[in-house]
DNA sequence: CCCCATTTGTCCGTATGTATC
DNA sequence: CGATACATACGGACAAATGGG
């Protein structure tokens, strides 16, 4: 697979699509490095700016983390607790606020899970960390 | 609150938090536009890269919308659809693929539930359109 | 400890395209 | 039409963090 550069498609999304498939495909693990923004954009023939929107993509989404100096690698899929969700109470997924993040130590494109029950305030739960059961009746 | 650029948080990042505080604080209500990045680069004392960075990052928390030729908007908080959560099964919240959001026409940021109930195939649904439900017994 | 190569962060200049007013 | 504003994309340059020797 190659870059169209007179594609409709930015090039920054080709990028980051071809690098999803990577990931999706197993080829790279969880925390296998991805390729360095240099690396890419020789392999390539294309900008650094549009090697670091597509990584700035894959972060939203929650597939990569990058470290300043480091690199960038392909996270860990998340062992996630079960727990329940309790009779009359509700769920919505979101993005975290500011202060969610600080606090629960998410990463980008990490959701939340904002579950509430009658009136009371609702509660937060990591996303990448919580899978809600409803148990059989 | 200003930028600190010898702070080991990239500038970006600082960014996207201040304006974030400024949304969740109402400051910015939904609707309303943020300064336009020439502006931002200019009341920063940063570059480009950052501020366009900045955007993207609440871009991909489903905080604004950047229309071009226009501007940036915070985003109206979305109407979510009671959907009942049938018994034995379980859901997480997590970001969509390529592919899912694609298909499901799902705007930059916004998450979705998967509901898995035994083994068969999990269903998808999107995150800013539906809160999940446990009704009381 | 320092040195060094690697890698990402940041800024700048430039250019073209596209959408809005 | 022009002015404004964002989107995409390339190039160069230097700063700062990391990790290995």
């Amino acid at each position: 697979m190659t870059i169209d550069p007179r594609s409709h498609t930015p090039v920054y999304v080709q990028v980051a699509d071809l690098l999803r498939e990577r990931i999706e495909a197993g080829e790279l693990g969880p925390g296998a490095s991805l390729p360095s923004e240099a690396r890419l954009t020789q392999e390539y023939g294309i900008g650094r700016e549009a090697v670091r929107m597509a990584m700035s993509i894959l972060r939203s989404e929650g597939l990569v983390s990058t470290v300043r100096g480091h690199g960038t690698r392909v996270r860990e899929t998340p062992q996630r607790q079960r727990v329940e969700l309790p009779a009359g109470a509700s769920v919505i997924a979101r993005m975290p606020t500011g202060r969610e993040r600080r606090e629960l130590h998410l990463d980008e494109g990490v959701p939340v899970l904002e579950i509430r029950r009658g009136k009371s305030k609702a509660e937060v739960q990591p996303g990448d960390q919580v899978e809600l059961v409803r148990p059989s009746d």
